[in-house]
DNA sequence: CCTTTTTTGTTCCTGAGCGCATAAAAATCT
DNA sequence: AGATTTTTATGCGCTCAGGAACAAAAAAGG
């Protein structure tokens, strides 16, 4: 377990005017507001504004708005498979867990204060991905990566005898990967937080 | 039936210069517009250009850009669920019906000549949505619609004894809509039609 | 203490997008 | 035929968006 992600004291440090504002930071605000407005909707005045940077430095320290975008976009996924990861390995039964995977992705949906974004992919990324091959292969590579992931603990489950030996493991992982997009687009298009928790939980029953 | 739609003959002519374009098939091509790259990455001018028409025809014919969209979106609306109620009305059993409902989505979601677009108001309208109260109450009420007609359809089915006494209506339609979403999403991502319609026949056969 | 290096901050330029004002065209009515 | 009406067509002006050039600032190195 590497900690060297948090702030290596060793750095030596780089010759010029160190820079104001952190990279990490930044591309977290950057994200953000390209997930209010989408993609098309976000100019870099927005960003510029977001995140305190003027746009030079943004496109010295992340690229053209095409770039930043991708790196936000990236960024999503691994923070999204993360959550995911944890709420697979925390145990307990095949239901307790996928109300897990659910919860987590709704704290995600639910996480900005005022309104709920939903999914970024979902909410952000699909829109342009018929005209932008990068990202439609970004969009469809993550959901491929969701769906195996579920088959892959449908399969455990089914070693473990939580679900019947002719299970279809393939059609239970679509299901899931259904219900949580389902939960992404209705959480932008407005629903409670209450009322998609209880969506999925009647999903997970029939699922299961 | 009214067959009032097509033409009347019997209409009196108007007063001043011909329309030059039909305002049906207008509308129809500048919603295929704003489906290939969405509400904001979509300029009066790309309408224009698609239609025929110029900016000032254009704007005295639908209004202004959000007025034509929110036309669009309401009109894609009506004829996804016309759609589907000729689908849920062609009698045959549960099963097949469903698969009807999901063949006739796809053939919508892959319209599209050159690169499948999905669905409008996923592709389209679910970015905006947070940031324009109107297009959000759209796509809600359109769900909420789409929902009920499952269910309404499944409550049927239980009463012909193709479901058990005891199923979870509400659940199943969840399940049926949250097909239909990731339908939807996949579609604009890159999936192939054959892929997607094996994905469908998979949670047909989960639900029923 | 001056030079070098890297980042920040300001400014300009070009093009796109949208609304509007005005002229031209094509029909009906008298 | 001329007047009226409704639409089409052209062009102007304003604002915004994105890229790049240039000057100023803040650090380390010699």
């Amino acid at each position: 377990m590497r900690s060297g992600t948090k702030k290596d004291e060793t750095e030596k440090k780089p010759r010029g005017r160190p820079r104001a504002y952190d990279p990490e930071t930044a591309l977290r605000l950057a994200a953000a507001t390209f997930w209010k407005t989408g993609y098309s909707g976000t100019s870099l005045d927005d960003i510029s504004a977001a995140t305190g940077m003027n746009r030079p430095s943004l496109r010295a320290a992340f690229g053209d708005k095409h770039e930043i975008y991708v790196k936000a976009l990236s960024r999503y996924w691994e923070f999204k498979f993360e959550s995911m990861r944890k709420a697979f390995d925390s145990g307990g039964s095949l239901a307790a867990t996928l109300m897990r995977i659910y919860d987590a992705s709704l704290s995600i949906y639910f996480s900005n204060d005022d309104q709920a974004l939903g999914c970024f992919v979902v909410g952000t990324a699909i829109t342009e991905a018929p005209g932008d091959p990068e990202i439609q292969r970004i969009v469809a590579e993550g959901f491929r990566t969701l769906d195996a992931n579920f088959e892959a603990h449908f399969k455990l489950a089914r070693a473990a005898g939580e679900l019947k030996q002719d299970a279809d493991l393939k059609a239970l992982a679509l299901l899931a990967s259904a219900t949580m997009h389902t939960l992404a687009i209705r959480a932008r298009a407005g629903a409670s937080h209450n009322d998609l928790r209880k969506l999925a939980q009647k999903a997970v029953s029939v699922i299961c």
